[in-house]
DNA sequence: AGCTCTTCCTGAAAGC
DNA sequence: TGCTTTCAGGAAGAGC
């Protein structure tokens, strides 16, 4: 799924063609993960996308004011969310529509703006102008606009696993499963270690890695691993610059171990076991009992 | 406060 | 070959 890099990569696409641009009218297939699929229809034909930004994973597409110019009504942000699989792009409508592409936004140069998605994990709402502080209220520090002091406050004190940490947008907006991953490999931080027994020298290297590997996944336009494509269509190569993610069995690209995956709050961790060193009374991920799925 | 487990959904790959 | 199980860039909610 697409996290910070690839949100951007897309964004960056997206602002290459649509700004200016009219939406003129609305269709949907399947719903259910549309906040209010009515109100798409009723509220965004005949409104201009004026800007778009990212916020963590978020995309806004900043719409202007409909209706008189003596009485507008309130502005609106249509805000998406990628989940796993979620593509946007924009398409001449000839172009036939892969399979599960539920938003079509037809424009008035007579393209589409559309979103796919196979597994209906992303979002798609429209916000006020009057809600956008709130919305942004909910999420952490953007970890590329974070200052050392603010993301030693963000940790300090923690019980919690840095990497738990890491994957909370309450905490970082944007930071996901591959990034944390390869920003502790970076940093030679284990992701089961707990935030508050990191030293202040571990919490900035973390965050120089988290920067260092951000900024460079952006210049490669992000990482493609099964399904993220940019608003072009096109893969991203920061997978082959994987240091951690997705290599166990591999040997470290620093010390020559062998790379091992484990889990931790709940995800895939890939980790080199002597360059990030377990804490006490953490198993190394070598033995890990696959439960022999019960029945059911 | 923070952890694990479950759920949402589809498809690819691995397992037997 | 073919059916079954596991896993996936996310995130929220329940229960402990």
């Amino acid at each position: 799924m697409p996290e910070l890099p690839e949100v951007e990569t897309v964004v960056r696409g997206l602002r290459a063609a649509l700004p200016g641009r009219r939406i003129v009218s609305v269709r949907l297939g399947k719903t259910d993960f549309i906040e209010d699929p009515a109100a798409l229809g009723e509220l965004l034909p005949g409104r201009r996308i004026e800007r778009i930004e990212r916020i963590g994973k978020f995309i806004r597409f900043e719409l202007s004011a409909r209706g008189a110019a003596s009485s507008p009504e309130e502005r609106w942000n249509l805000i998406v969310h990628l989940g796993m699989t979620g593509r946007l792009g924009v398409h001449r409508p000839e172009e036939p529509a892969p399979p599960h592409t539920h938003g079509f936004f037809d424009l008035d140069d007579g393209r589409e703006l559309r979103y796919t998605d196979i597994r209906r994990f992303g979002q798609i709402r429209l916000v006020p102008d009057s809600m956008i502080a709130a919305f942004h209220d909910r999420l952490g520090s953007e970890p590329l606009e974070i200052s050392a002091r603010a993301f030693r406050r963000r940790l300090a004190g923690r019980r919690a696993r840095i990497k738990a940490l890491l994957l909370d947008q309450r905490v970082l907006r944007g930071i996901g499963n591959i990034y944390a991953d390869e920003s502790l490999w970076k940093a030679r931080i284990h992701p089961a270690r707990l935030a508050a027994q990191l030293n202040a020298r571990e919490l900035a290297r973390l965050r120089q890695a988290i920067r260092s590997v951000l900024r460079s996944a952006i210049r490669l336009r992000g990482s493609s691993i099964a399904d993220y494509v940019d608003a072009n269509g096109k893969p991203g190569e920061y997978q082959r610059r994987h240091r951690a993610y997705g290599r166990e069995g591999k040997s470290c690209f620093s010390c020559r171990s062998i790379i091992r995956r484990t889990i931790v709050a709940g995800r895939s961790s890939y980790f080199c076991p002597l360059c990030q060193r377990a804490p006490r009374g953490k198993r190394m991920g070598l033995s890990r009992p696959r439960k022999s799925a019960a029945r059911r």
